[in-house]
DNA sequence: TATGAATGAGCATTCATTCAT
DNA sequence: AATGAATGAATGCTCATTCAT
């Protein structure tokens, strides 16, 4: 029934079966290299494994870092939706944490180039991966708000969940489910049974314990 | 003409004087620039910072990895040290392995070099680094026996300062002392008035929330 | 539908309506664009200007380099065109040579291509562009022929018409009018006041200045 | 008699006898290529030609610009000197202006990578090659006051020998020895026998014949 | 036939490692 | 033994030309 088609139609003569079809083979195949590798990849690499040439991948993907960063948005939305939906229908606000966490860190943090790139999306703009699981992670902050220590806050939150991604990517090889105690352990000291209040967030009166000055760092010269 | 050659020739032909300098210096540079570069820095670096050529680095160290690895096992050492002093006068056990983990943050997560080999030390048999690590915190775990939540292994908090040294170099450009909340979060989910046990420590039958089962991650086609 | 093609259809199938605007496109585009940053331009450039694919301008220049003789063709004419315009009017012989030259030198000394390759055109067949200027110069030669100083030849004029568009190029950018003395002094040693012979034409017996032999250039091993 | 060698001696192990070698011979491989094939040479063919690899020559110049610097830096000396030389022994100012016009269009403007950097040269302070020319034509034109036409300077000199430059190139190849007749005729227009005044030099009331507006130029649109 | 996606050799540059001095 | 020059494979990226749709 479609009548005349829109005028954008009769322009952009739609078709580009192939090259979609390229497009998301170079994808796939620079998400599977990242993942393992890390960015450091050769981008020969992936052209060879997406069964493409150097020409068509750099078509699609001017520079090397629009690629990379194309896959983390990708693989960044793909975790953190896997990751919200895991917690969805928990039957209790802390469940619904519990299951977030679990599935996070089941799901991606063997992403080498995830893990890697973590820390940059704290600043990075371009990079609103961290910004798609903080949403999800406020919004079960807001949720656990009763049964969640008071102070914790979704960055708090955030940085558990880089952090011990970093862990489970530590022991994947040889101890793949040790960090299971560990989550365990951190949800724990989440709950509202400490009372204790947490540190000040942006603490210019550092806490410390028993306020020890810290000492002997290294790169003190910094 | 040579009469028969003194004792110290059988052994090695004394001259080791400067070689010993020389590696000094070596070893010296290279911790300087593993800690601000990490493992990528150029090898000519290190060796103009040491005022040696790149021959003599690479008569010392064959390969660049052997130089990297001897680094870190000293840092690795110094770290533990720093961290086991911190610890040794504290007042009560708690407080020992709090002043521990206190220190061991503050003073070596920065070391980029460090947090980035972290990982591999625990399945790489020529880096012993953690080992020293496990030692004191070993130490510092029995200590506090009566404290600590029962079924709480070293590898646990090893794993734990892992885990955090990564969190603060995450935050360590824009959110210097974000981590401490986390340390605070986690510490107290270590301690005895947790009852419940952690999840087996080799688990077959995995531990999991509501024993939901692990689905979707990446690399699954590993 | 289509009744029986027309007589065209034996020729050639009329539809040279779009192949020809086509045609016209690239050309104008590559024009544009050769004049401006010279042979060296990306072809997709031209393409993406002139509106039409790849493949279109392939179809009506399979090479680079036909496009650019076309251009370089239709260029040369015009700039012959407008510098015989110049000269056509002018009172007497002389002025007309005058003017020719200075209408050369400001309209295309500019275009960047033609300046490139003004140099090919001697040699290149293909390329008969200097022919036309050459034609326009032959007959301002012979009419000047009373007030130019005997021997000089349309060649003659010719190069100098190229070294002249070389030195407005390379001085357009900082010092815009400098050219016009340049042209000044070689028009005034064109003169017939100037009786003395040039240097032979074909001069084996080469003319140098007091007979000093060249020595120690460059490229003498070719 | 020389005493005790200075302490630099000391420290600079001097021999770098193999490294002297080949930077020389990368000196002399780029020369040869840059003369012959424009700045456009790949750099490998200048390192196989020079017998060294890739990182040797890199050693020496870090980029290809420095390479290309210093060949050009020492070309225009040695193009410079050579010109100058040819003119220190004439028997009067014009000759000695002759000479060195002579010397300078025999000697090097073949080489393709002067012709082509001598425009930038106008403007680029890291390449002083113009600068030694400019040096040399300066003095020929003090010399030369009275011979020379009133109000020529020193740049006007230049530019002559830039555009002279190109026309000795353009010939090159079909019609080797054309240019001798225009550089006769350029030197003529410089003779103090034209007493007409060269046109104003930063002329903003720009002279033109008959104060024809220049027209239908190309580029316009810039 | 027109389109623009695909190709891949080619280019400047880097860096771990070897080797002549 | 020490030096630092030499090596060359590898890397990110470009662009004239071809080819599937």
């Amino acid at each position: 029934m479609a009548v005349a088609e829109p005028e954008s139609t009769r322009r952009r003569r739609a078709p580009r079966a192939d090259a979609i079809r390229n497009q998301e083979a170079i994808v796939e195949a620079a998400t599977k290299v990242l993942a393992e590798q890390g960015t450091a990849v050769d981008v020969r690499e992936i052209a060879r494994l997406s069964g493409v040439g150097m020409g068509t991948l750099y078509r699609h993907f001017p520079k090397k870092e629009d690629l990379v960063k194309t896959v983390l948005r990708q693989d960044f939305t793909k975790w953190a939706e896997s990751a919200r939906l895991a917690a969805i229908d928990a039957e209790d606000p802390w469940a619904a944490l519990t299951d977030f966490f679990w599935q996070a860190l089941t799901g991606y943090a063997r992403h080498r180039a995830i893990v890697e790139n973590f820390a940059l999306t704290w600043s990075d703009p371009d990079l609103e991966g961290i910004q798609q699981l903080r949403l999800v992670i406020e919004r079960l902050c807001d949720g656990a708000k009763g049964v969640l220590r008071p102070g914790v806050t979704t960055d708090d939150l955030l940085l558990l969940l880089v952090s011990l991604g970093h862990a489970v990517q530590v022991t994947d090889d040889c101890r793949p489910q040790m960090w299971h105690r560990l989550l365990h352990i951190s949800l724990d000291g989440l709950r509202a049974d400490h009372r204790e209040p947490l540190p000040a967030r942006h603490s210019t009166g550092t806490w410390s314990p028993r306020s020890r000055t810290p000492s002997s760092g290294c790169r003190e010269t910094r």
